[in-house]
DNA sequence: CGAAAACTTGACCCAACTCAACGAACGTGG
DNA sequence: CCACGTTCGTTGAGTTGGGTCAAGTTTTCG
């Protein structure tokens, strides 16, 4: 039961989800599982799958969720961060309707999806647990609709950065300093509509501005409070308050 | 147990997303509920409303899901029909993260959160059923953050109006030419980005190149094939395909 | 060290927005 | 059943946020 027990990981996850007791957690760390590693411009999930039989969660990395269009354009639905399930959907869905592609190396653990119906079927506060990290992410895909559909290219950025940070902060792997950034331009258009070059020109004005910091490859939040007001970003829709017991 | 019975609405709703057996569906029409009606502006649920103590369904009439920008610019993040959960996220979300306004008039069936909790704790057949009714509305969703941010304005009208109209026809309630469309311009624009002045001139190519119809307040499908190439629809993401034995 | 990927920057363009005025349809009350 | 206010739809003219294309420059990494 060492911290470096990939289940655990999965555990503590899930303990931010809904209380579980010590049974909860002996089952979930009985689970048969196996590990997986990706490299980086690889896919955890292919659009049209249909042989699902497990579900993974990560265990280091990050990897974001995507569909095409005809035309080829991309565009990012989510990003997964170390803690996340990466196709809990899979749980009970039996084709795959979009794709999950590594952006930095990932590593998962893989677990047999009938075991985790079992589980969901047996233990109620795991059930509970599972539905509502399901729910959050439905929740997170309605607020990217509205940054997509009804925001400018400043303040989309500025919301999506918002929710990265937090969502690290959450999962505790924020830097000191703000948090770093994964993600090439071209992929941070993607994520929010636009395109890389436009993106390149709103994040020099957020720099100007003194709302983030850009060294080499990575950005940093330099003013949450600025920022967090251009992109009008609330936190309510990550649902942060839902781990209390019976959800009050 | 007669047809109009509310109850027996949610119960041919679930059994298109899962099998049911006859003590799964004695033990749903045993649910206690109650009937509310809701007229044409009005709202089933606001936006960070707390007391959350039942789900509801739609017994008929239509309702959209939306988020607010700060400046005040609406965004609709889907659109409710007959027959389809309202607030299926209360079952366990304790805080509204959207509002819920009236389409036009409402009739719902509300239903107490715990005993739904009960019920899916204790059955696994109606667990999976409920789970999958989520589940396909995040997927729905996923689809609609791609729509908005990654197709023109003819794509994201034509590929909305591919979905109402196979929804509605899942739903059994299309008309026998294509299926009316119970929104005003400016909700569509709401629907897919775009201002309602831009919406009007975009419907009329549509109707020029003979992809849809408009009479009075009604907009109807001219030619299915046509409008699905245009919108690059695909019903995968609808998932229609789940209600099958075992996910079969 | 060299190639590939990512980032920058400028010039130009266009899809969609804004503003504004008007016409059509709806529904409500007398 | 008509009158009239309100909402919805239509159309034009002018503007703009963001896209496209293309040519560098920097960074990364094998």
């Amino acid at each position: 039961m060492s911290i470096d027990q990939p289940l655990m990981q999965l555990v503590r996850k899930l303990q931010t989800r809904a209380v579980l007791d010590r049974s909860d957690i002996a089952a979930i760390l009985e689970l048969p599982f196996n590990e997986r590693t990706y490299e980086a411009p690889g896919y955890l999930v292919r659009e049209g799958a249909t042989r699902l039989e497990q579900c993974s969660f990560i265990r280091s990395g990050f990897a974001f969720r995507q569909k095409l269009t005809v035309d080829g354009n991309r565009q990012i639905i989510g990003i997964c961060l170390p803690g996340d399930f990466v196709d809990l959907q899979h749980l009970f869905l039996d084709q795959a309707d979009h794709s999950v592609q590594v952006l930095t190396r990932v590593e998962t653990a893989d677990v047999d999806r009938t075991a985790l119906q079992r589980l969901a079927e047996h233990r109620p506060n795991l059930n509970r647990a599972l539905w509502i990290d399901t729910l959050i992410e439905a929740s997170i895909h309605r607020e990217w609709i509205l940054n997509v559909g009804r925001r400018d290219a400043r303040q989309r950025i500025a919301n999506l950065l918002c929710e990265f940070a937090l969502r690290m902060k959450q999962a505790g792997i924020d830097q000191e300093a703000g948090c770093e950034l994964p993600m090439t331009q071209e992929q941070l258009g993607d994520a929010v509509g636009l395109t890389s070059v436009h993106v390149n020109r709103t994040l020099k004005t957020l720099e100007k501005d003194g709302l983030v910091r850009r060294e080499k490859r990575y950005l940093t939040i330099a003013d949450w409070e600025k920022i967090r007001a251009l992109g009008a970003f609330s936190a309510l829709y990550l649902h942060f308050d839902q781990g209390g017991p019976e959800g009050v």
